[in-house]
This record gives structure tokens, sequence and C-alpha cells, in this order.
DNA sequence: CTTTTTTATTATTGTATATGAATATTTAAA
DNA sequence: TTTAAATATTCATATACAATAATAAAAAAG
């Protein structure tokens, strides 16, 4: 994939409602697939389905924590920078 | 559209390699569709669908100037940020 | 006016995406 | 080692998106 492949690819992941606010979400710290599913009100497959494309864009990573899966953004700054840049004066 | 859906598909109408091209191209200046058709080999009806899909979403408008119609960006330097924050180091 | 140039729209078709239900997998606890 | 809890995967289906061809519309030039 062409560096503008890779860009496009990774708005593209941010560029749905619910993987945006999981990132949101993820800005306050790390969250297992069930606090994910709790906090945005949606089923256990989705949210697990979200992350998944998340990770494989590279905006998230996780850690198994005994029975949980964490998820945290693999480069906070980042989104965070992104977030203000988007929604500046909006 | 809450704040969250508005910036969800923001990045969406970003995240295509056409429409992320064509940003990129804007950010030199502006065009008529017929330079973004050739500039970036599409057919004409296609550039025009991703003008409009740009368009709707607040990241570029349009001039007529005679025969031609001329895209840019509304917000150049927030494309250009949002590119080098995406970019950097990749 | 008619013709040409440029851009937009429509219709079609194929592909991709999103969601939910059901099931499988993984890990920890009993 | 079975059972329960958490997460992932698969499958089915509905919806959305992308690209093309064909056509329409808008403006300028002749």
């Amino acid at each position: 994939m062409s560096r503008n492949e890779v860009t496009a690819s990774y708005l593209k992941a941010l560029g749905h409602p619910v993987r945006l606010m999981i990132a949101r979400e993820l800005i306050n710290g790390q969250k297992c697939v069930g606090e994910v599913e709790s906090t945005l009100n949606i089923r256990q497959a989705n949210a697990s389905q979200h992350l998944s494309i998340l990770k494989i864009n590279g905006i998230v990573d996780c850690i198994r924590k005994g029975n949980l899966k964490c998820y945290f953004l693999k480069e906070p700054k980042k989104i965070e920078q992104l977030l203000d840049i988007l929604e500046r004066y909006q």
C-alpha cells in the first residue's frame, strides 16, 4: 500500500461514528471490550469487530489482563491532536 | 448530526484514496474538474462525484470561472495540519 | 440560435461494509 | 477437568459505496 492508501485507510477506520467514539473514550485510558460495549451501548460482537478494525489500522492495540482484553490507543497524542484540529471552532 | 457524526463523516470523506489525493492536489491551489480528472487519471464522472462528496462534507468549495468550475480547499491549513500529523514519521 | 466544451446527474452493476445471531475460542475460577 | 466469563469469529442479510456508461444541464463561443 502506498502512503496515500495507508493514510486513507487510517482515516476511513476513524470515519465511523462508533469507532470514532471508541477512540474518544480511549483517550481517557484503556478499556476492555465489555466496557466499550456498555459505554457505547452496542453489542459485544459489534464492539469486538470495530476494535479489530481499529487494531488492523494501527489505531489501537491491546493487552490481555487476565480474563479481559484491554484496548488502548497506540498514539493517544496523535488522536488528540487530530480531534483538536478537526473540531476546533466546529 | 452530532459533532461526533459530523467529524466521522468528514474523516470518512477524506478516507478514500482518490479523495485524499484530490485534497493533496488542492493544497497546491485550485483545480477545475478536468484538471483533477487528468491529474489523477480518473473518469470525468468519477472526479465530479468525488468532488461532490468533498463539497458536501465541507472540505472543498468551488467557484465557476467561465466555462470551468474550480474547486479549492475550504480550510487548506487544516488539511495540511491533518496530513502533517497523520504522516509524521510514517 | 446552434454547437461545443465542461460539469453534473442518473442508472446499473459489482463490491464492500455494518449489524445481529449464533457459535467458537480463550482464559480463569471452581 | 468441568464451568463460567469474556472475547473473537462466522454466517446471513441489509445497506452503502464505487465505478462506469450514458445522458442531461450549463455556459461560452461561433
